[in-house]
DNA sequence: TATTAATAGTCAATATATTAATTATTTGTG
DNA sequence: CACAAATAATTAATATATTGACTATTAATA
């Protein structure tokens, strides 16, 4: 006889708690493909997922702060230092304390991480295209909203 | 003058693929923020998100191997050899050669680890209930439907 | 059966992430 | 103004993740 039956109940009853049925499952799994399916398109530039969302922020407003650009990601900064070293090392960004403010570092673009601008967006539309192949845009549209929602509730 | 316009415009045109709007970045900052809080659940236990995820495997089947685990959570066998290790020095689980296949190393429960069953499952709920609270039970069915798909096309 | 292939697991190097501690600087208040 | 509190950034320690190299074992095949 295989396990007593109450195990198989008990563990169905909560089968939306568990892995690989759960919400957080699902929600990890998805973005570790995203990742590495991202990642391995930027392979070329010897960038990763995460040097890119910094660059999206500093395209936007260049000379951000580090903690600034933490707010904008809902990253810690402890996390941005590193990638932060990184992408300077990579020559994609470099650092310059605020005058006004010497606890303030300043983060700018160099010119090579400012034309990747016109080459690294449609990378990342790639990956999203492969995605979301098949699922119709209100079903798309609908899940951006829902996870908007959750950051909101756990923010 | 600002930047220029044409700038800003390209920018806008891209928006969808843009750190912090497009789909990769919301699941990866979701994916995050229900792990710090299942995280801040767990801590009274000394477990962390991913020995649940191997939990979950195990009260499911005993005794499967490194890379059924891997296989099940779509992870790679390279990160379970430390989630392993640091499970085992936790006492949840422990190893074991199969002798038949001596490549083979199975994992299992130790009685803490089966225990834990009756535990833990209600802490996932809640985070999953804290995340999705306000989100109609049919547009949750649908995200998880669309993360399906997601992880489809991308495996 | 002698080798070659393939498979299972681990290890090493590097890049996220998290928490807690630390330094430098600025702000607020008596 | 002096000094405590707050803020910005970094560092250290630990835990995921990824790739590529490596060992041990088993399977496949000439």
């Amino acid at each position: 006889m295989p396990d007593s039956p109450s195990k198989a109940d008990f563990l169905q009853q909560w089968r939306h708690a568990l892995a690989p049925y759960n919400l957080g499952y699902k929600v990890k799994l998805t973005s570790q493909l995203m990742y590495r399916d991202f990642l391995e398109r930027l392979e070329p530039y010897g960038l990763t997922p995460f040097h890119y969302l910094v660059l999206c922020c500093l395209w936007e407003e260049d000379g951000l702060s580090t903690s600034g650009i933490a707010d904008k990601l809902k990253q810690l900064g402890a996390t941005l230092t590193g990638v932060v070293d990184r992408m300077e090392r990579r020559n994609l960004v470099f650092r310059e304390r605020d005058s006004s403010d010497r606890r303030i570092v300043r983060i700018w673009l160099t010119e090579e991480g400012k034309q990747l601008m016109h080459v690294l967006p449609a990378l990342g539309e790639a990956t999203i295209k492969k995605a979301t192949d098949g699922i119709p845009k209100a079903k798309q549209e609908a899940v951006l909203e829902v996870l908007d929602q959750i950051a909101h509730n756990l923010l």
